[in-house]
DNA sequence: GCCAACGTTGGC
DNA sequence: GCCAACGTTGGC
């Protein structure tokens, strides 16, 4: 059992858009550090911190978890999609997805009271220059986090 | 819109 | 394999 940390812009998905759809495909990462953590260590029954980024409040927005193996996310093959890779084939799929599934909303614990925290400051999401959307959440981190949100 | 930080690309 | 140029992320 391991946590993460999931970026999503609520403009694409947010927490309410997942509490109403429940599942959804973890679709248009194109960083390899972050496919390789889907396709290779996570697992399924993973806790999920739902983190709202790019937008005016970032901050975590709810928990979530892991509901599948990584499978080829499907925007790479459809030229439309703004995450189409040209040089990705189905028979050689590039990038990978997990569904994530919802488990519930909580309380918006902001990045600036994240910081505010001793407790929290070696996350990796908090370090400097961090960019990557899925980023390991230790089980000290998660505990921390769920009590602030209990 | 700015810009720091970091990742990717491609010429050599 | 080096590294400069360029692109992207994401907070502010």
């Amino acid at each position: 059992m391991a946590y993460w940390l999931m970026k999503s812009e609520p403009d694409d998905v947010s927490i309410d858009d997942l509490a109403a759809r429940h599942t959804v495909g973890w679709y248009g990462v194109r960083n390899y550090q972050a496919r390789n953590m889907m396709r290779d260590t996570q697992q399924i029954g993973d806790g999920v911190l739902f983190y709202h980024s790019s937008c005016a409040e970032p901050g975590i927005a709810g928990i979530a978890e892991v509901a599948s193996h990584a499978y080829p996310d499907p925007t790479q093959f459809d030229p439309q999609s703004k995450y189409y890779d040209a040089k990705s084939t189905p028979e050689n799929p590039r990038w990978m997805q997990v569904d994530v599934r919802f488990v519930r909303k909580t309380r918006l614990l902001s990045l600036a009271q994240m910081r505010q925290y001793p407790e929290l400051a070696q996350m990796q999401v908090l370090q400097k220059g961090s960019r990557l959307s899925i980023t390991p959440v230790s089980a000290e981190h998660w505990a921390f986090i769920q009590g602030l949100l209990a």
